[in-house]
DNA sequence: ATGGCCGCCCCAGGCGGA
């Protein structure tokens, strides 16, 4: 069972690279984020054409989370928004109940967390306000005792080894001791940040910013996250990041990241 | 030289991203 996330910015502008990668890997479950379209814009049939199953929560040109399910696996007891504030319209949160080919279903979510800068306005609050939901709710997931994979953009950078230039960051809503903070309690309900439990190495990125010949210089940050519950990731056999699409032409700023489960 | 982009939307400059 593998499972990828990608923070593929503007669903309709990556479909050929998100054809190309679900033909080239094959993965079992994609977690998407910022479609930056609303539900009937997603290019499902070309999806469903490729042989997977599409759940998504779309909003008008921000934000946007979807996830595929390859066939024969299914996704059912879909959930839309993220608990905890009913005033939150922003589309960054579905999750489903992945199962099939006899091995245990699998609760999956595709996750896109707030940015939160600039810092001194309303959305720094609300980056943090949103994380606190988010732990609030693995904790719930977390007592189901169930394999559970928590996927997506957490835009956090958790340690100074996830960016080639920390010091750059050190103001930034990525970086803030309040937001690493906040990622941390979420680990701290049980979870498993699957890339660094596989991986101890830095330089390990998946976001380089299309400004500044970041990508030339190799100047990223490791901000798209697998979290996984302790039955998850009893489960763990790997964890890669596809750096290679990020050089292809029009890229995503963010590359996906995929974690291969143990069947049964 | 410390900036350099990209995608969205009532089509064009402002907003959001990170």
């Amino acid at each position: 069972m593998r499972i990828t996330t990608w923070n593929v910015n503007s669903i309709k502008q990556r479909l050929p690279h998100l054809l190309g990668f679900l033909e080239e890997a094959k993965p079992d479950v994609v977690c998407l984020q910022e479609l930056k379209c609303q539900d009937e814009g997603f290019p499902r049939a070309e999806v469903e054409g490729a042989g997977y199953a599409v759940e998504t929560l779309g909003q008008k040109a921000y934000n946007g989370v979807a996830l595929l399910v390859r066939a024969p696996l299914t996704a059912s007891e879909i959930r839309r928004g993220l608990p905890g504030d009913g005033e939150d319209v922003q589309a960054r949160y579905i999750e489903a109940v992945v199962s099939g080919e006899g091995s245990p279903p699998i609760r999956v979510a595709s996750i896109y967390l707030p940015n939160g800068n600039p810092v001194d306005s309303p959305k720094y609050p609300y980056k943090l306000a949103f994380l606190e939901r988010l732990r609030l709710h693995a904790r719930d997931l977390a007592r189901l005792e169930v394999p559970v994979v928590l996927a997506g953009d957490y835009n956090v950078i958790p340690q100074a080894e996830d960016a080639a230039d920390p010091e750059a960051w050190r103001h930034d809503a990525l970086f803030l001791p309040a937001s690493r903070a906040a990622f941390r309690a979420l680990l701290a309900e049980g979870y498993t940040d699957a890339v660094r439990a596989c991986d101890p190495r830095d330089g390990l990125y998946t976001f380089w910013d299309y400004q500044a010949g970041c990508w030339q210089r190799n100047q990223g940050i490791r901000i798209d996250h697998l979290l996984l519950s302790p039955q998850a990731a009893d489960r763990l056999v790997s964890a890669s990041v596809q750096k290679h699409l990020r050089g292809l032409d029009k890229p995503s700023d963010h590359v996906p990241v995929t974690v291969r489960l143990s069947d049964g």
